[in-house]
DNA sequence: GTGAATGCAAAACCTTTGCAACTGG
DNA sequence: CCAGTTGCAAAGGTTTTGCATTCAC
């Protein structure tokens, strides 16, 4: 479980802006939700995380994430008030939401859909972002 | 406080087809969402709700609200895991979130849209439905 | 050295549940 | 009647907080 140089690089440049101190643990939580980008809960990062650093508490991921999600390197990402789940994909997408089996996938969308889908706002109101997010079902025979 | 009549055919079908029974409750936590259109939360749901009906309690008005969403008469929305507001709008439509006052307002959405976003779907997910939540602020001036 | 971040346990928040009493069909 | 619903209080799942300790700069 190893940051890569340019994720590492990234972080730390994120962190700086923000005033906020590089830790070991915040590097750690991050290269856990970019091993397996499966839109992890907390409590699933802090059991990943662990395996690798034993000390780390659970608190302490929730404060990495948090802190991740406001330097805009993670979104969090939460369906009927279920868990957050948390996914480090900073390209635009949207999210599918499977009802059997919770779990979390991307949906690539084609460039520029969420800026055409912004338009449809009146005047007044300022979006900072958008969030498309699907719910149903995966076909059977693709389910893994 | 008095649910139209409009609106009281369609709970009573909508609990027929489901088998589940009429109540004083199930209609007055409707009317109190049509009354307002402001997504209220249950907790609000359940201050307004007491003006009229004294002996409703909270626990109800969480019932009652479940029982509309899976009847498909409301709609539940959330962000960032506060507690979930209630939406009586059947109309297709998106969500706006306002940082500064965590209100929540609907978005009218032109006709077509939500399925043309469906389009973008990989084969092998299959959509229920499809939240579009914009998160941001509202222009100062307009501001009530 | 010093303020920020961590780790722990306890608290907080929102929602659901168990169960006795009530009620709609 | 009697299964479904209510009302209450207690429990549940998830996240946040207070505070002493440790660490990054």
């Amino acid at each position: 479980m190893e940051l890569p140089e340019k994720a590492k690089q990234r972080l730390h440049k994120a962190l700086e802006v923000n005033g906020l101190r590089s830790t070991r643990q915040r590097e750690h939580v991050l290269a856990v939700l970019l091993a397996q980008r499966d839109h992890p809960t907390a409590e699933e990062v802090y059991e990943r995380a662990k395996s690798s650093m034993a000390s780390i508490s659970l608190a302490t991921v929730y404060n990495c994430l948090e802190t991740l999600v406001g330097c805009g390197l993670v979104r969090a990402v939460n369906f009927e008030r279920g868990s957050n789940h948390y996914c480090p994909n900073l390209a635009e997408h949207a999210h599918f939401h499977c009802k059997d089996t919770g779990r979390v996938y991307d949906i690539d969308l084609p460039e520029g859909l969420l800026d055409s889908v912004k338009k449809v706002l009146p005047e007044g109101f300022q979006a900072e972002g958008v969030e498309v997010a699907f719910q149903g079902h995966r076909a059977k025979e693709i389910l893994s």
